[in-house]
DNA sequence: AGCCGATCTGGGAGCGCTCCCAGGTGTGGC
DNA sequence: GCCACACCTGGGAGCGCTCCCAGATCGGCT
């Protein structure tokens, strides 16, 4: 590595005081309550006040000091986005990307800064309780999908208002909940299928120590046996990866040289099913209906041949969470609920 | 959407006071001076001391409140890193996400908590600005590629630490600023083509609002012109996504039949011209060799064939782009640096 | 004229912490 | 025996803000 270094333009030197409150009112000719009720727009600040309290803090380019604010309001405006999932997961999985993206632009809707954390190890369990009740964030959105992970049960016991984003680990009351109808979606994607006259209908799942694939599965079992099917020998777990869907597809070609369709759990693991397909010689949907899950905005309408898959917005998800961290703040006693949010189909050229 | 209430367990009613320092101190029968040493383990605090206070505090569950810390310290424990970049391009591009996740990590390894920040939108800009200057944070990585970018002139005139990942818009010194060699890299690449024997080498070239992809492009330039080869009308620019990049595939196959290699400057790309060069029935790398940019961790060893790519890690630029940030926290009139970190080839079966 | 309420203002207190300073205790050297 | 110097402790001030309360002004009512 080199360095080279940049012009003189060194930074701005001294003058390192930033206004106060008291320098705006002083200013601006008020006393520092008129001046911060100015500022809040509080009621009871004649136009006059308020009008010179606003041209100081311009004139001096005066912006509150936060921790001075939220020493007093105890609060801070910020909300907490918690991602608990292996690193690996995370960089591949369209649907937490999409969870960010939304986080961020709903809190900002309603006036909140998001802080995003990722906790995985042990260690970061810790860092992320001591975080969240340092009071650096007035509440949390949490998602954390698998059966095994500690920390819901540990946030559980902080006193900062929580929403959890799909089931949370081992915790089935008390809590927020805004989820999606999992099992609905496989089957509203199980009907179509058999619908259309398929009768073979194989199922690639997502990891079973999570809430949402348990879910899927269990739809596509209760669907088939309703439609008079036999599901047995016909599911395969995967890992919710291109390579897993892949691996899982050639292993149910090779059990079921029959089969006539199959359902994904998720559009990621759908490319890799179709890949094995391709390789196979089966042509899509005309001998192999392939239905998946997520209906991922930049994979499933990109695929050859586009796919058909079940619908589910993660900022619809992410904005019903936000509403209800909004309820829980103004009254930390609301009723904890669950909400299940309804999906839908999107029928494309693959089924 | 349905909604069911859940059990009866109500949060814990009443009992909303967090214990303060003072009541540690009190607990532990010493003042809140000795506690506050004690906590920060200061110089001067008695073993006994420093023993009564810390069991006093895990029995209260104390966590001290950072609003107040901050107000006196005048620092927060919290960097921002800002991305700057339409949301569209933010969810396709693994190099941004493997960004996030280091920043994040290296943060946390140096006792600082990240607010990752988006800003694409003209609102942006102003809401980013005033919650850099409102103290939120103690300083920030900035990511701003696009050369029109209004954001780092702007956050120039701030108050705070900030370090730029890549060159920043517009702005050549008086910034810090941690960057990769895309010229550099680009000239490995096109020397590796050179000296397998390849003479008619095509390049399919990033945005060219973006330093880097402007850097690479002018990198496969500038080493063909010093083979003595021709590199006229055998660039395509393209976007950075897989259609971008079969598409320009497309155009070039379509003016050069005779083309025996490509420099893509993504990975992403990368594979959308793979894909195009199956089509056309070309094999790789016997008819054309493939090198591209990134090596992404997760798609360039993946392909088939894997690709030879342009190594440049991302962590290793967030570990620098920390590690000088830390510097400017400690000195403010560090002279601003512009560290260029090498990159490697790493080849693989595509060239 | 007197009074009441609505509107506006300024000062004081205090959020929970860190830091400075004055003071108290123990140990060693002259 | 006394001073110098470590070590340790507690109280006070104050960070920059919001909120409460007392007071001032003014119009409109009895």
């Amino acid at each position: 590595m080199w360095v080279s270094e940049g012009g003189a333009v060194g930074p701005r030197a001294g003058d390192d005081e930033r206004p106060t409150l008291e320098d705006v009112a002083a200013f601006a000719g008020v006393s520092r309550s008129t001046a911060s009720r100015a500022l809040n727009d509080d009621a009871y600040v004649s136009a006059a006040a308020r009008e010179k309290v606003h041209a100081a803090a311009r004139d001096l380019g005066y912006s509150p000091n936060q921790a001075a604010r939220s020493l007093v309001t105890r609060r801070t405006g910020a909300i907490a986005v918690v991602l608990s999932e292996p690193e690996a997961r995370l960089l591949d999985d369209p649907y937490r990307t999409a969870v960010m993206r939304a986080g961020y632009r709903e809190l900002a809707d309603v006036g909140r800064q998001m802080v995003l954390i990722f906790s995985d190890t042990r260690e970061d369990l810790s860092r992320t309780v001591r975080f969240l009740e340092g009071g650096h964030v007035d509440g949390a959105l949490v998602f954390a999908p698998h059966r095994a992970d500690p920390l819901p049960k540990a946030l559980r016991l902080l006193r900062i208002p929580i929403v959890f984003g799909g089931q949370a680990a081992g915790i089935r009351r008390g809590v927020h909940v805004v989820d999606f109808d999992n099992e609905g979606g496989a089957r509203l994607a199980v009907e179509h299928l058999v619908a259309a006259g398929r009768r073979r209908i194989a199922t690639i799942a997502g990891p079973q120590d999570q809430s949402a694939p348990i879910d899927r599965l269990a739809g596509w079992r209760k669907t088939l046996l309703d439609a008079g099917l036999d599901p047995a020998d016909l599911a395969e777990e995967a890992d919710f990866t291109l390579s897993g869907g892949a691996n899982a597809m050639s292993n149910l070609l090779a059990r079921h040289k029959d089969l006539d369709a199959v359902f994904v759990a998720s559009d990621m693991m759908a490319v890799g099913a179709l890949r094995t397909l391709d390789a196979a010689g089966r042509r899509i949907p005309d001998d192999v209906a392939v239905v998946s899950f997520d209906d991922n905005a930049t994979l499933a309408p990109a695929m050859d041949p586009p796919l058909t898959s079940v619908h589910q917005d993660p900022r619809e998800q992410v904005h019903c969470m936000v509403e209800t961290l909004m309820q829980l703040l103004e009254d930390h006693n609301l009723k904890p609920r669950q909400h299940v949010l309804p999906v839908s189909l999107a029928v494309r050229a693959s089924s």
